[in-house]
DNA sequence: CGTCATCGAGATCAAAAAGGTATTGGACGC
DNA sequence: GCGTCCAATACCTTTTTGATCTCGATGACG
């Protein structure tokens, strides 16, 4: 049906997106969990999971606190991009038949 | 930092969505199912799971096999653009930086 | 400086989700 | 009708995810 679309894409998930989003928005692991009604150490690990699937550092980590690597503030914004993609599909199927 | 990505999107997969693509372009589960290379029952549950997800059904079950439903054709389209968009952020950021 | 509060990471356990095998129920071909 | 094909169901095992507790590190403040 497309040429770019053969194969698995890897075991990144969407909500290991949703909770990138949130501490990027945050710049806080622990508000983000707040956020996402989950508790901090699952998330850090979600987030080191998913800078293992790419391959790269979305966070500097400093002693207190983190901070987005330029990698990071580009793949935010891709990845906010694809979670509006998704909810936009989501609320289309919602509505059908439209 | 965008308007439409507020909350959870629900508890769909990117991989239920690569699962119901392949069902779907297969118009076979259990062919599909060898291709994903996981067996036939798991994949039906996910299917079901995604249909129950979205509120409505993807396939309508005849005595031997299924056949997509109108809304099934629809969301196969969106489905597949999601994994081609994932895919394309997936690639590009292989090779940051670019 | 030294103490204390803050923050993310690690370890461990419990719960939930996904996958596998075996089997059933239903429909089409002959 | 009988055998075959196909998806669904039942049941169990394995993997993944989440929660709690804790540690190590680092700033803030006196």
């Amino acid at each position: 049906m497309t040429a770019v679309n053969c194969g698995m894409i890897d075991d990144m998930s969407l909500q290991q997106l949703q909770y990138f989003v949130a501490v990027a928005e945050e710049q806080h692991v622990t508000r983000a969990a707040e956020r996402l009604r989950v508790s901090q150490p699952p998330l850090s690990r979600q987030i080191q999971a998913l800078e293992d699937e790419l391959g790269q550092p979305l966070f500097e980590r400093r002693g207190r606190g983190i901070v987005l690597t330029e990698f990071g503030r580009h793949f935010a914004t891709k990845a906010t991009a694809i979670l509006d993609h998704v909810a936009a599909v989501l609320a289309d199927s919602k509505r059908w038949p439209s």
